[in-house]
DNA sequence: TTGATCACG
DNA sequence: GACGTACGTGATCAAC
């Protein structure tokens, strides 16, 4: 075989990206009013091919029209496919335009479908020793992969080699198209045998070698059903197979040699761009060479195209040209006052500190950076020890840094700071704010007014891609920051922000300033143009510094309590681990799921094992455990160890390392953009997950304790969400008994069951509990069987008979997942957007999964919002009645105080009504308040 | 770094 | 008819 002209030749499926584009994005269209989203998501998909690939021939191959030569062996082959979409049908040949616009070869072939032109493609190039990339998710284009042959899949981003195919098919490559032949395929109307799934084809043919040769020897089959059926149907077998098997000797209309990547004209192609309306992409083309005449003011945020919406796999907007930047290092006064005064000036300033920790309560401060306008800004060093940490050989020689700029004495930085930060004439801007009130409260200084571009990034498209700053300033300005590894280092090597070279920390400070300034720039206008000012700046904004002064003030923890449960814990474990080993007969690792796995299951020859599909591990979660406990004295005991292992490591050591010891009390911090519904989450230590539903965890909950002459206070909202369910939907039936006061649970199963209240069973009531319960999850049969452990039938009945008792729940659902599927996002009652991705994703179970979240989103978010308008309120409202508790903590419908002990009752009522007056809905909502010595007691 | 497990609402 | 599941989190450990 001779070298090949070329090396690597990527053969393009342009027919099934046209779908997957068209249905991945949402609608957009270009200043005609044609649809263009298909269009938009090829041109992205081509342009990062032709970027990151090392292709030097590529061509994209598309289907010629629909009849072809299967039809003439099987006339039904593709009979019931549905006519596209209108909106697709005007997107073929633009998009067949845009391929030429890039200079890319564009192949199609009338009685050939594109895959019978990709498979002979293929085989060329590989038999001319080039390495070939298919570039394509069809399952259809599998039977090629293997020897120079692979696929790649530009949306997941995935190489699909003969590993993958195994995955998808259970048999190798070349055994596919025996696999689809039994299994046939219903999209495409192939066939295939009755009864048989691709599960059992792929073990038939690794049994048999071929399928050929299980046709001839079907008759040894043991199955009598399956055996007969195969019999009886070998001929439309062997049909299915000349359908799914592709032809690669079709005569090819232009040769391989054809398809050299070639650089576009730069004119035809912009025109192309142009004319569709693609901002962005013109951006990502023109990047990097001379601006076009007449750039756009960088802060003026443009129109995004008509009609378009933001979705997680693409977010269409402008990016704006690549700004100059000026930064300044502050190290003289005269510096210092002058960005003061032109801060003062300018009215609004981005604000963000460097500390030497990523704790805002025990760091130091290591410096400030101040932003301007956008590539202006400033770093102020406070606390930099130049670049000791590199010196390892500071042997009398002078240290990196030290005859460098040395940082202003801190108290004059702080002392003119606080001009600036504290002027309520000017409005500060960070990034994830809450962390920088902290740092600089403990200097003694209360920043306000402010916004704060992680919230508004929040706000808009929550559940849609993260907040962080990295994150937003590649979507949005288009500009990859440094990140914090680069600058610090990771893992062992990291150095704090205080050992960082000034030049460095200038570079990394006042871009975070900078680009901080610029988000808010784009961001800050969308609110009002999508109507989320009033979330941001009612259920946000405000609740920024109630947080922080939650974190700040933190919980007091019985340090000498939980050290002696870890003890006694520690030691019931050892009991344990010795009583498991000696029933298994070995020593292993309880903690090891993968040991113990291969203990219960293979060692023990125990039933009912199952391996997951994904790793092939034995799954021993608590189910399957509880399952095996009256085969067996083993697993109860694993269940108990691990229990305890849980308690004590992840609770009881946990939280004694996370004491403060300034102030004896452990202090949360909580997230305000990680949840996609708007919920809070809280972390190190995740204060939100502390143990209460069994005996043994609520000890945990009783080392959670308040000062002397305080008690701790809870009040939580109860069935926050059902209520909601229940208002939102219009539930006529719940909104009553919810009037009336009584056990809802009761009640519903009265009503959905037919049996009176008096004297219940406590099953029943248990059934109408986990159904209320899983029209919060946006039931499924097959939730709520596994949730009470009966037959997924059974569960359909139950489900059944609630919808017939409760129409409007129905309703609310129906509602909302088509909202979802028209939008990409629901709302809460309080306008809060969420995104759903994946709602339109191929894969039947992702879209499943996408509706369940989305029919959840608008409950658990708008109870987020309920909570979140009555921690804004309440320390106003405490403090107008002369009272003097503090909030501690929230965990999603229950808050808790620590109050002096003289003021409880007047606390009680206060918390009480100002929660209960959060919302103003179809049904009460009702707080339920207690109070003791410790959390578990209080609750 | 990822997956399994389990703590909470 | 297949997909593979209740919704939302974070911490820990084992095993790559």
């Amino acid at each position: 075989m001779s070298e090949a002209p070329f090396k690597h030749v990527y053969l393009v499926d342009g027919s099934g990206f046209i779908f997957r584009a068209f249905h991945a994005l949402p609608p957009m269209s270009n200043p005609d009013g044609v649809p263009v989203n298909a269009v938009f998501g090829f041109i992205t998909m081509l342009m990062k091919l032709l970027t990151e690939s090392d292709a030097d021939r590529l061509a994209v191959i598309f289907d010629a029209g629909r009849a072809t030569f299967r039809n003439e062996i099987y006339p039904d082959y593709k009979a019931h496919r549905p006519d596209p979409p209108e909106e697709l049908i005007p997107q073929f040949s633009l998009i067949r335009d845009a391929v030429r616009a890039f200079n890319v070869s564009c192949v199609e072939m009338p009685g050939f479908e594109a895959d019978d032109l990709i498979a002979t493609y293929a085989r060329q190039a590989a038999e001319m020793g080039a390495k070939v990339t298919i570039v394509s998710s069809d399952k259809d284009l599998m039977q090629l992969v293997g020897g120079r042959v692979g696929m790649f899949d530009p949306m997941k981003n995935r190489q699909i080699g003969p590993a993958e195919v195994f995955e998808k098919f259970s048999v190798s490559p070349d055994k596919v198209v025996d696999v689809q032949a039994l299994a046939g395929d219903p999209t495409d109307n192939v066939p295939g045998v009755p009864g048989i799934g691709v599960k059992t084809a792929a073990q038939l043919i690794n049994e048999y070698g071929d399928l050929d040769t299980l046709l001839a020897r079907a008759g040894e089959i043991k199955q009598p059903k399956r055996r007969e059926t195969l019999q009886s149907n070998a001929e439309a077998a062997r049909i299915s197979r000349q359908l799914v098997r592709l032809r690669n000797d079709v005569p090819v209309p232009e040769p391989l040699e054809n398809f050299t990547v070639r650089e576009p004209d730069r004119d035809v192609l912009l025109g192309f761009i142009d004319q569709q309306g693609f901002r962005s992409i013109r951006a990502r083309l023109t990047n990097g060479q001379p601006a076009p005449a007449a750039g756009k003011p960088l802060s003026a945020p443009d129109s995004r195209i008509s009609g378009a919406v933001v979705m997680p796999e693409a977010t269409p907007g402008p990016v704006p040209a690549p700004v100059a930047t000026d930064y300044e290092l502050v190290v003289e006064i005269a510096a210092l006052d002058r960005w003061i005064a032109a801060g003062r000036k300018a009215g609004i300033v981005a604000v963000d500190t460097e500390t030497n920790s990523l704790d805002p309560l025990r760091c130091d401060l290591v410096g400030v950076s101040l932003a301007l306008a956008p590539g202006r800004a400033c770093y102020i060093p406070v606390l930099h020890n130049g670049g000791a940490a590199q010196g390892s050989l500071d042997l009398g020689g002078p240290e990196p840094g030290a005859d460098g700029p040395k940082p202003l004495p801190k108290a004059d930085i702080v002392k003119r700071l606080k001009l600036l930060l504290e002027d309520p004439a000017v409005l500060k801007v960070g990034h994830n704010i809450k962390f920088d009130l902290q740092v600089l409260g403990s200097c003694g200084l209360a920043v306000a007014p402010i916004d704060d571009t992680m919230l508004l990034s929040y706000v808009l498209e929550s559940g849609a891609h993260g907040h962080g700053m990295d994150e937003l300033s590649a979507l949005y300005l288009g500009h990859k920051t440094i990140t914090y590894g680069e600058v610090c280092g990771t893992g062992k090597a990291q150095i704090t922000f205080d050992r960082v070279p000034l030049d460095k920390a200038l570079a990394y400070a006042a871009e975070d300033a900078d680009i901080t300034l610029r988000l808010h720039g784009v961001l800050k206008p969308r609110l009002v143009a999508e109507h989320l000012v009033t979330v941001y700046e009612t259920l946000e904004r405000p609740l920024v510094p109630v947080l922080a002064a939650m974190e700040r003030a933190g919980i007091k923890v019985d340090k000498a309590e939980l050290q002696s449960m870890s003890v006694e814990f520690g030691r019931r474990m050892s009991d344990f681990e010795r009583d498991i080993c000696l029933l298994a007969g070995v020593e292993f690792n309880i903690g090891s799921p993968k040991q113990l796995g291969e203990i219960l299951f293979e060692k023990l020859n125990l039933p009912g094992g199952k391996k997951s599909a994904k790793t092939g591990a034995w799954g021993t979660g608590a189910d399957v455990l509880e399952q095996l406990a009256p085969l067996h004295p083993l697993p109860r005991k694993v269940l108990d160890w691990r229990q305890l292992a849980k308690l004590k490591s992840t609770y009881a050591d946990a939280l004694v390392d996370q004491i403060n010891p300034a102030t004896g009390r452990v202090h949360t911090s909580y997230a305000m953009a990680i949840t996609s519904t708007g919920r809070l989450s809280s972390s190190d230590p995740n204060l939100q997950n502390i143990p209460i539903r069994t005996e043994e965890g609520r000890r945990i909950r009783r080392a959670f304790i308040a000062e002397p002459g305080f008690k701790l206070l809870s009040a939580d909202y109860s069935q926050i969400e059902l209520r909601l369910v229940a208002h939102v939907a219009g539930i006529q039936g719940l909104i009553e008994a919810f009037k009336n006061g009584a056990d809802i649970h009761a009640i519903t199963a009265s009503q959905v069951f037919g049996v009176p209240v008096e004297g219940m069973d406590q099953s029943i009531r248990r059934k109408a509990k986990a159904i209320n319960f899983g029209i919060i999850y946006g039931i499924s049969a097959f939730g709520l069987a596994q949730q009470l452990g009966i037959s997924n039938g059974e569960a359909k009945q139950y489900i059944d008979a609630y919808f017939a008792r409760y129409p409007e729940i129905r309703h609310y659902m129906d509602r909302t997942k088509e909202q979802v599927k028209k939008q990409g996002w629901v709302e809460t009652l309080f306008g809060r957007k969420c995104f759903v991705p994946g709602i339109n994703d191929r894969n039947p179970a992702m879209r499943a999964f996408a509706e369940r979240a989305a029919i959840n989103a608008p409950i658990q978010g708008g109870a987020a919002d309920i909570i979140k308008r009555a921690m804004i309120r309440l320390p106003d409202a405490l403090a107008a009645e002369g009272l003097t508790a503090r909030m501690l903590l929230q965990v999603h419908d229950e808050l808790v105080f620590e109050v002096p002990e003289a003021e409880i009752e007047a606390t009680r009522a206060v918390v009480k009504r100002v929660m209960e007056a959060a919302a103003s809905l179809d049904v009460p909502l009702l707080v339920e308040v207690g109070v003791a010595a410790s959390w578990a007691e209080a609750h």
